[in-house]
DNA sequence: AGCTAGGGCAAATTTACGTCA
DNA sequence: ATTGACGTAAATTTGCCCTAG
């Protein structure tokens, strides 16, 4: 059985949780399991990644240029998953809301654009690390429709409630800067976190630029949202993680299952066996597993008079196994035969 | 090629906050 | 109203890897 390690790679439902929910279904279990690692597992282990089409393959200095299965069975989809490889710098990755509200709105007072009025903070936060540069505002941007659903959002809470919950958190990251002595813990408002949250399902990762410009959008220090993505790729793999978890034991329970199961036949066929030698009378028959190939190949030895006759039929094991139901036969491991043509 | 500094990230851990009995 | 336990999220620490100089 082959294990491949993959957690929470890719951001597509996954076709092979298809096919082992079917074959489960049918009380047998496929012989592949691949559980996710998709955040290219511990620190201590060497790494590199790269981004072929919308797969993120995780590739180990140790194994060369093997790579971890791509299609583990159990995908809890929470993440986006396109982060920027590590390689290459990071491309200017999209985040059309935040490039409209970086530019100033023609008739807009105050300069911020649609969405979430952060100019409305009355502190203001230490910014100076903001490059205003122009890769920031993008001349194709629109209005996000995340940034649409945040103001649908806040349609119902008052103005007020929105100011008081945003302020809080604000005014207490802005009042660490300033004193710079105890630094208090701060929550992040609701709406911080939804714009945050959204922010990741487009990335998980920021590039420097992305960071600065959600800072500034939420009021938030650079570090602060930093620490907020690193955060929340912790807890989707340790959720991915508990998901993985759950399937490796279903399966291990189904396992344990079938080998009972077999272990059962096995008993019978033994029982059978010593309570009705009559069918050693019958020619024994040989069978033959290939390795290469999985089919079976039976040799039925028979005498007559003229000296011994052998023929070698090859069928494939699942066959070879049913007609070999009671019936006496020996089991010759690791014999070479030579392939016959199918037809 | 080897070295170093700087930055980013994951993992582990700590700390502060919010909730509930 | 207070308090302590508990869960969770924010923040810190540590160590590794990668890249640029």
């Amino acid at each position: 059985m082959e294990l491949a390690l993959s957690l929470g790679d890719a951001p597509k439902p996954f076709a092979f949780l298809d096919k082992t929910t079917k074959l489960s279904n049918n009380g047998t279990l496929g012989f592949c399991m691949g559980v996710g690692s998709g955040f290219s597992g511990r620190s201590d282990e060497k790494r590199d990644t790269r981004e072929i089409g919308d797969r993120r393959e995780v590739i180990r200095s140790g194994e060369g240029d093997k790579k971890i299965s791509s299609d583990p069975p159990v995908q809890l989809d929470l993440l986006p998953f396109s982060p920027v490889p590590r390689s290459q710098p990071p491309a200017q990755l999209r985040f059309p809301w935040l490039t409209d509200n970086l530019v100033s709105e023609p008739g807009s007072s105050d300069g911020m654009g649609r969405g979430l009025d952060v100019n409305r903070f009355p502190m203001a936060i230490a910014m100076d690390e903001v490059d205003d540069g122009a890769d920031l505002s993008s001349p194709n941007s629109t209005v996000s429709s995340f940034q649409m659903d945040f103001s649908v959002r806040n349609r119902g809470r008052t103005k007020r409630d929105l100011d008081v919950e945003t302020e809080r958190a604000s005014s207490r990251a802005s009042d660490d800067d300033e004193n710079g002595s105890t630094r208090k813990k701060l929550r992040l408002s609701k709406e911080q976190s939804a714009f945050l949250e959204e922010s990741f399902k487009e990335h998980s990762t920021l590039n420097p630029k992305q960071k600065l410009a959600l800072a500034k959008q939420l009021n938030l220090r650079p570090r602060q949202v930093e620490v907020w993505f690193q955060n929340r790729r912790a807890r989707t793999k340790l959720k991915q993680t508990e998901v993985d978890c759950e399937y490796l034991k279903r399966c291990c329970e189904t396992l344990t299952q079938e080998n009972r199961r077999l272990q059962k036949e096995l008993q019978e066929l033994r029982a059978l066996k010593t309570s009705q030698p009559f069918y050693m009378q019958l020619p024994a028959t040989t069978l033959t597993m290939c390795p290469s190939c999985e089919r079976v190949a039976t040799t039925t030895s028979s005498s007559n008079a003229t000296g011994t006759n052998t023929t070698t039929t090859t069928t494939n094991s699942a066959a070879a196994l049913s007609l070999s139901k009671g019936r006496v036969y020996q089991v010759q491991p690791h014999m070479h035969h030579a392939h016959q043509p199918t037809s």
